[in-house]
DNA sequence: AAGAGTTAGTTTATCAATTAAACTATGATT
DNA sequence: AATCATAGTTTAATTGATAAACTAACTCTT
């Protein structure tokens, strides 16, 4: 029957609230009376929602601080260490593990290499990890408060992984298998969304209100920021930028489609041009790596060109989203150093100035732990969200 | 120093007042009682809610409605015209500009040609359209409550015109040269951001939360409706969708750029085109809309090529926005019949079914109206924000 | 070292808003 | 005429924010 949201005193509750623990998480240490001048909220309001903060474990108080004429300020820190929470990035042929406490700090962290993509052994070794990030997790008040898994396809409003490509799996509900195991609240989340939740709130995209994170690992996939947000689509499956149109006559996908971006600015595109060009008998990206570090010119030159490539489908995110941060992620990420240079290039002759001086490219801070710190970030907020605090509240 | 928006009792009643307006304008005409169960808020708040915006005229009682074995209940209905509000679309060789009521009922429409793109020139003929549509507004309690102007090319977020390059205007202030003649509020805004906000609150795109608007004429634009609201980018200039890269190696394009979606499916594109394949000596868009009726079939293959360019581009943008709707407007909307069955067909043929699914394509449904309508929206809008009630609360 | 001034944090009284419940008003049905 | 049903208002209670008063504790000056 309800067909909108009202509000009433308890929502201003819960956006004060937030706002006090944001404060708190961000500027902390502070003191109640630096919170009430920074958010404006009144002394009294600010007392009482530290008292509940305070009550559920979230804040703690820390010691007095430096008084400068008057009373010395009790400070106020986050403690993050009242619950912790796994991220798992389930790769094509790996899966990397992070145990982190709730301010998203690492705690521990696993890396197992998967012999087969079949679902069922998939899940068993899984399991594994799992378990052994749990019994590593010190006694706290609140325990593992959730695991999140980020995965290489696209996954519906229900945490259904609709279709992973590169695993072959159409249809299936992890998340559900996962909660009769371990009963704790799963999230399954496209790994590109993972990892621009957690740049966003961890990494290389703190405080940027819409950003862009791309994702260029075998193919390319991209997270869309907006508002301090995660944008999904309305079916949740936005964000595949890697199928752009660069060549409308260019080389079959496998999606379908023709001259897709992935096909010439991703690991695999890398690859297929190093072995064309005869580079050497087997090649991989650790292999390439190690060259252009020796200054293999005819791998400068592959890394170039990619580097160009990837820049044009920059120029399409920029002149779509006019984002304050576009952030580079995955495994590319590590060649920074060749082909950040021809990217900007692309971006110099192919944008006008004022999308160019609008939008800064940057690399992932989170590295390869980008996704399962990302989807991780995703429980923690969930957490919060269930003790009516919202994380990154503006 | 305040570094956030905290929130107070103001704030919950501007929500629940702006719901209950919206429930009225939507549902209207409409009881309290029944408003109470459609939103879930109290009777009593209703009530309270409903005297205030009779007080500010926006809603009326209009007479008694029809009781099932109880008192009758009193209906109430949104008056649209308590107030004008005028929109002007600013094309390049042409103003076309409206005088709606604050329902966005349209009540007068005017269009002249331009001569000259001189700025001068223009904002002169400009001030005789809207003297023009002044004049023909009825008296009302608010009078002319704003003018809004859309404009074919980039506008900051203090509404400067940044560059408008088939005006060839660069950082012009049309905004304040027009509040310092008329003293009312006045909006300049990109054309397909307008376009874009009208679909959504008046046209095809009613009730859909995230929205792309394309706006195919001389060139393409787009304008880009998120969570009900349209997102300007952090500079304002988001939405130059135009300027995909479709052909990475492609024609050089006037922004700089090779190979942009607007040289291969725009009018631009359309007359080159035909003019390339000698239709006739001089070729315009209502030519070819005259020969397409007839079946010419030279015509109809260059509509089918045009369509199947279209497609490529709102391939990208459904890979990127998984949008509820995409709303094709402007100049080459009427050729939807002619252009609709190759865009369907390169969507079939390049999408994965899964985006398929969930984006439906249509054809604006305001039409040429709709850049005057879009921008006159956004001053509706602001109107009643200042009366402390918002438009289109979901 | 006493007092003046300053800053931190709590308590109190008040205000604004929502709401449940009681109440008034009005009709339909039996 | 009596009973039930529905619409809308009034009232009292509750929740939350806040200004102002107040307590606490410290620094600096003389």
């Amino acid at each position: 029957m309800r067909s909108q949201q009202t509000a009433s005193n308890s929502l201003v509750k819960q956006i004060n609230k937030s706002i006090v623990f944001e404060t708190i998480k961000t500027k902390g240490p502070i003191s109640r009376a630096q919170i009430s001048k920074e958010t404006g909220l009144n002394k009294a309001t600010v007392s009482t929602m530290v008292s509940e903060l305070i009550k559920a474990s979230f804040v703690q108080e820390i010691g007095e601080g430096k008084s400068s004429g008057g009373r010395k300020p009790v400070m106020l820190y986050f403690n993050p260490h009242v619950g912790y929470s796994i991220g798992i990035d389930l790769g094509v042929n790996y899966i990397l593990g992070v145990l982190t406490d709730l301010g998203g700090n690492m705690v521990e962290e696993i890396t197992i290499k998967l012999e087969s993509t079949e679902f069922t052994v998939v899940v068993s070794q899984l399991q594994a990890v799992i378990e052994s990030l749990m019994n590593k997790a010190p006694e706290s008040p609140y325990g593992i408060v959730g695991i999140g898994i980020g995965v290489p396809g696209q996954v519906d409003p229900h945490d259904t992984i609709l279709f992973a490509p590169n695993l072959q799996w159409k249809n299936v509900n992890l998340k559900q298998i996962l909660e009769n195991r371990f009963h704790i609240p799963i999230v399954v989340e496209n790994e590109a969304n993972a990892g621009a939740h957690g740049e966003q709130l961890y990494g290389a995209g703190k405080n940027i209100k819409n950003q862009v994170y791309v994702s260029i690992g075998i193919g390319i996939g991209t997270g869309i920021i907006i508002n301090h947000q995660l944008y999904k689509g309305s079916s949740g499956i936005s964000g595949e930028m890697g199928h752009f149109t660069i060549d409308a006559n260019g080389q079959k996908c496998s999606c379908g489609s023709q001259g897709c971006w992935e096909l010439y600015a991703s690991e695999k595109a890398l690859l297929a041009s190093a072995e064309k060009e005869k580079i050497a008998t087997s090649v991989d990206l650790d292999f390439l790596y190690e060259e252009a570090k020796e200054e293999n010119p005819k791998v400068l030159n592959l890394l170039h060109t990619l580097g160009e490539n990837i820049g044009i489908g920059l120029v399409n995110i920029i002149n779509t989203f006019n984002p304050g941060v576009i952030i580079i992620g995955n495994r590319i990420a590590k060649f920074e150093h060749w082909i950040i240079n021809p990217i900007q290039r692309i971006l110099d002759e192919r944008l006008s100035i004022y999308h160019r001086e609008n939008t800064e490219i940057r690399f992932s801070a989170l590295g390869i732990d980008s996704i399962a710190l990302g989807v991780n970030s995703f429980t923690i907020a969930n957490f919060f969200r269930k003790h009516k605090v919202q994380m990154g509240v503006e």
